[in-house]
DNA sequence: TTGGCGCATTTTGCATTCAGATTTTTCTGA
DNA sequence: TCAGAAAAATCTGAATGCAAAATGCGCCAA
């Protein structure tokens, strides 16, 4: 098994909550899951730690990182400045065909809204925000910004949505689009930048009770229910 | 031996050019020089790896990983996006003692400019932007800015800086002071901007030559021309 | 002389093992 | 019954060992 493998299997793990924020990393059990010895899970844990997964407690091994509200808005404020330059430069250097494709994925995303499908919409989200930024042709950028979005989405807000900040996203997509077209670098940026605004705005009313709670509990079952 | 320790070593390493862009980082040895064995070394490789100092290749060990005049674009269009993030919401949160501790550091690099010290001229030139960034009170930023600029100073350009340069970045420093000041966001974030576009420019005068060259080793005595 | 093939050596990746630290359990005495 | 201490069990961090892959070399044929 790769390390790379090993790496993504415990962070989807970690994404997924399987492994609860602020909870012990079972080395043992995740190698018998896995399959693997300590070896290779260890490595894969120093990498998680690099990326903020999980932190290392010397001699009493690695815990699931926690997300505080704190955590959220500082990712939050650098994904907005990371979208925002972005922005400025895929105008400068996105190709027609790109622009199309971005295009495509618009009217499908406007589909799907139209036909309420919340996990088809959000791909294709996804997949516009992904498209802009590798549209900067910046791999640094390209790196960070999936850090960023990989650890924000990690907080999983998947709160139904409101309808009108839903219509208002769909809105601001229709800018955004537009901006693209129109190679306005700082149109989009601006643009870009309310659009996460308010994402971060419904997600915050939304998130606020949900992760208060898990705030609360210091998580530390020891004995009896691992991971229930 | 701490792992952080061994990473800290190893980057260092790399930084220094010790292990070259592109040469096999010999794992043999290193755990030689450091008196480690194996394991936390390789620990040690996948966490650079996925810092980016290194790539590694299956089955076939690790690589220092070169720095391309792409890879130093992109990294300074990032750093240029993180640095105007952080003018502006240091703007928002600075305390009038951290904006003094800024002057007072901005007075120093004064001096150290008349006095033409150029290594403790850079020195406080990084502490002044890195307070700025850890002003803006964002974890994240703070981290990626420190990778960001690390990697950026992995290409060492110690070029003597041209005199007119070094009086423009004095002059821009005073703005970014004076923006600080103000509490001006949108002014520091420009000023910012321009400011490491100079830098930028400054780097690439004097680096083209210099990275030209070692552009050109395709570093891999092995077979004599892989890729002449 | 040169290009291709096969074998020995080296290197990599992972499992296993070992020493030290930590946590849990048990025992003692009040 | 309970607090404190000692001992056992567990867990972490690192070294070593082993199988598989890759590299280096030597040989053979054209």
């Amino acid at each position: 098994m790769l390390h790379e493998e090993v790496v993504s299997r415990v962070r989807h793990m970690l994404m997924e909550g399987e492994i609860p924020p602020g909870a012990r990393v079972p080395e043992r059990e995740l190698c018998l899951a896995l399959g693997i010895s300590r070896t290779p899970l260890r490595e894969a844990l120093k990498v998680l730690a690099a990326e903020g997964y999980v932190v290392l407690l010397p001699n009493r091994g690695a815990r699931a990182a926690k997300l505080t509200q704190k955590d959220i808005q500082d990712l939050f404020e650098v994904c907005e400045s990371l979208e925002a330059a972005a922005g400025e430069l895929a105008c400068q250097r996105i190709t027609n065909e790109k622009v199309e494709q971005i295009s495509v994925l618009h009217s499908e995303m406007v589909k799907h809204y139209r036909s309420k499908d919340l996990p088809q919409y959000y791909r294709c989200n996804r997949l516009i925000h992904q498209a802009i930024v590798d549209a900067a042709d910046n791999a640094i950028l390209s790196s960070l910004y999936e850090s960023v979005t990989t650890r924000i989405r990690r907080a999983r807000f998947v709160a139904p949505m409101h309808p009108s900040h839903w219509e208002l996203a769909i809105h601001e997509h229709e800018a955004i689009l537009n901006a693209l077209q129109r190679r306005d670098g700082a149109g989009l940026s601006h643009i870009l930048r309310r659009h996460l605004r308010h994402k971060r705005e419904a997600v915050e009313r939304a998130g606020f009770a949900e992760s208060a709670q898990s705030e609360e509990k210091e998580v530390k079952p020891a004995r009896r229910a691992a991971a229930g």
